[in-house]
DNA sequence: GTGGTCTAGACCACC
DNA sequence: GTGGTCTAGACCACG
């Protein structure tokens, strides 16, 4: 849960990759609704637009996924074809 | 080369239609660079982000590619295999 | 600036009164931009709804424009320009 | 403010001394946002990267601090904390 | 001078 | 109260 602002890399991709781990080592369980975007923004310090733009990374791996008015929940990924998904994007 | 600002649909998603319809029309040729995201801005008179949200959509979609520095260019949608992204996002 | 939530009259039509009043007494000068949505909702100490149906009046009236993003301002009266750009919905 | 074309003094050498000098005589002060970088570009006649390696300069002496969208601002010279959020980079 | 990231807000649509 | 769109800037990295 820590980011590096002298770090290089965009804060949206530290974001990405820091909930991105929590939800491989199963910090989350499936269905699991995570923090809301306004509460990310504090935890992390940064803007609301870098919050979306590293939940926005998380909804295309299909890590997450978000319905309007009600949240930010954990997808599960191994009902997903994620990997074709990865493998065309990249 | 128009937006409707009382339309509901989304700036970002109007600009993208409206891109992508030149580009279907062949307005551009294939490898041609587009004009650049401020001068986008100013001809749809929008803000810069709502610019760079409907590039990314198309780049997405394959329309496009961006070369940091250097500029935005139409891509060649018969060389990509543009339907099975499509398939697969929608 | 206040209202009496014992009137009848709905909320948002005191609020709408309270605001036309200001305008026409010239508390504010044509352009100003006044207090913001979520301000609004505290200092009257109502949802978030009531403000929005109150504001929407005021646009109807053509006392106000809305300008997504930038913020709610005061209207020339006498100069019925289009300054409209989005349509408000409750 | 003011630098010196023919001076074989390297201009960002100048232009740091130029800004250093404001800042020691007090015409800041502490936690004020300074000119940005292209209005600095502009006030003194240079290129953008001669206002950054100014920045730098001053930046690694402690005179300035830069948040990354917001703006440089000066920092407190006798207080040397923690306050650089982003390595700056010439 | 391009595109990329980021801020600190605003209003909008939905639950 | 959530997430969604949008603004008007800032600074950053690249060519």
């Amino acid at each position: 849960m820590s980011i590096d602002f002298e770090n290089p890399t965009p804060l949206y991709l530290q974001i990405a990759s820091d909930i991105r781990e929590q939800i491989e080592t199963n910090t989350f369980t499936v269905g699991e609704k995570i923090a809301s975007q306004s509460e990310l923004c504090q935890s992390y310090g940064v803007s609301l637009m870098t919050v979306k733009k590293a939940l926005s990374e998380l909804v295309n791996e299909k890590y997450l996924y978000i319905r309007t008015g009600k949240g930010t929940c954990v997808a599960d990924i191994n009902k997903q074809s994620n990997l074709i998904w990865r493998r065309i994007k990249v």
